[in-house]
DNA sequence: CGTATGGTTGAGGTAATTCAACCTGTGTGG
DNA sequence: CCACACAGGTTGAATTACCTCAACCATACG
């Protein structure tokens, strides 16, 4: 029956955006919609790729699990973001649902032959490529040699903006929708130093803190310096 | 005039062996070769981007110079890697020669438009970026909590790779084509840190040196258990 | 010959990890 | 309803891998 595309709350900046209303329809009806909880895997690690996906509502992690079993998150997915493999025939990565999330689900094939048809689909993907591939790096920039202090600085504004729906401007009051393990994760440290490093941040006036999750920006300049 | 794709070194594995010859011919006409030296730079971070190329022979490196003046490599560009940026206006980072290097170079609107009319190019571009995106995450996922000494590993047996000319066999003895600087920007570390390293797998009998820059990896199978 | 670049080595400092205890809220079962 | 387990979070003390600073060596080059 295909999707109500018209309801989508990311219409206007996912990949099929730049079709033409003639074939947005017809990749609709290829497509169904599926929800996923808290926790749940969307893919597994070498698990068979046969779909493809548009996350429209929520946010996911890829995660890396290194020899010790620790995890490492490569990236946060947010609304709009694709996700899924056309190249490759087994998942590189778990996929995991960090709150939940609305996808809007293609199979693989099918999707591949919309790519080849709708020259403006295989455009829009490769700028949305394009898009992680400089957050990636961005992210290698910011692994380099940047303290603790820096890091958590640049992941709170990240999610500051994250949380807030106009694109350019940040909340100043959010919930995290990570736990300390989840943002140790993202930036490659451990969850004590993240822990602490909140602590001195609230003790310097920087943000606020309600509850453990519950993030209130006082000091956005502040912020922003320590991030660089 | 135009270029001689049939004397090509990457004329099967760069975006443009996806066309077929008729498409190949049309875009070799608004190409042209270019060559680099040892430390000349591409492209410079903020510039305009109205080429972008493919590497043919040589090595790139793209870099991030951080608040202190200390450069970050993001990644190394090897032979088929395509280079710039289709969708920014400027250039996110420098990309600067590693060794001599040889690029094919198109005007970027031309590109632009040979991409829009020759969809296998926009599937060859698309696959591409995926595999950078790939190979960035990776390098993420290095950067985690690996020591300095599994950091070094990996990067030994992937210069040993790019090295060898056949793709799968790592070359057992090669030069360097890095300086122990770059070496320290890739991985994230020091100079200092770096050279101890070295010493160190040479000391334990896994790799033997001559002179600076020559490398023998002796224990292949320990290397391998470094890298994890 | 003097300078510059790349590389090695040593001594000392430090930020982040590790290990460990403890706290809080939330469920679950007797 | 209380006991208990459990996951997420905080805090402290000790350790350590890496960085910083500094001296020094080798080679290349004008």
């Amino acid at each position: 029956m295909g999707l109500a595309c018209n309801a989508c709350p990311v219409r206007d900046s996912a990949a099929c955006s730049a079709l033409d209303p003639d074939e947005r329809t017809e990749l609709a009806r290829i497509g169904r919609t599926r929800r996923y909880a808290r926790g749940q895997m969307v893919f597994a690690a070498g698990a068979d790729m046969d779909v493809c996906a548009t996350l429209t509502e929520g946010l996911l992690k890829i995660r890396h699990i290194d020899g010790h079993g620790s995890e490492r998150i490569l990236s946060l997915i947010h609304p709009a973001g694709f996700v899924g493999e056309m190249f490759a025939p087994v998942a590189h990565h778990d996929v995991v649902a960090l709150t939940d999330s609305h996808l809007c689900m293609f199979p693989r094939r099918d999707y591949e032959a919309a790519v080849d048809r709708f020259p403006a689909l295989a455009t829009a993907l490769l700028r949305r490529s394009a898009a992680d591939l400089y957050d990636a790096r961005a992210q290698i920039a910011l692994d380099s040699r940047r303290s603790a202090a820096a890091k958590l600085a640049n992941l709170l504004l990240a999610l500051a903006r994250a949380a807030s729906h106009s694109p350019c401007h940040a909340a100043e009051r959010f919930e995290l929708p990570l736990t300390r393990g989840e943002m140790a994760g993202v930036l490659g440290m451990t969850i004590e130093t993240v822990s602490r490093q909140l602590g001195t941040l609230e003790r310097g006036g920087i943000i606020a803190r309600t509850g453990s999750r519950g993030i209130q920006v006082t000091g956005t300049a502040q912020l922003e310096t320590l991030a660089g």
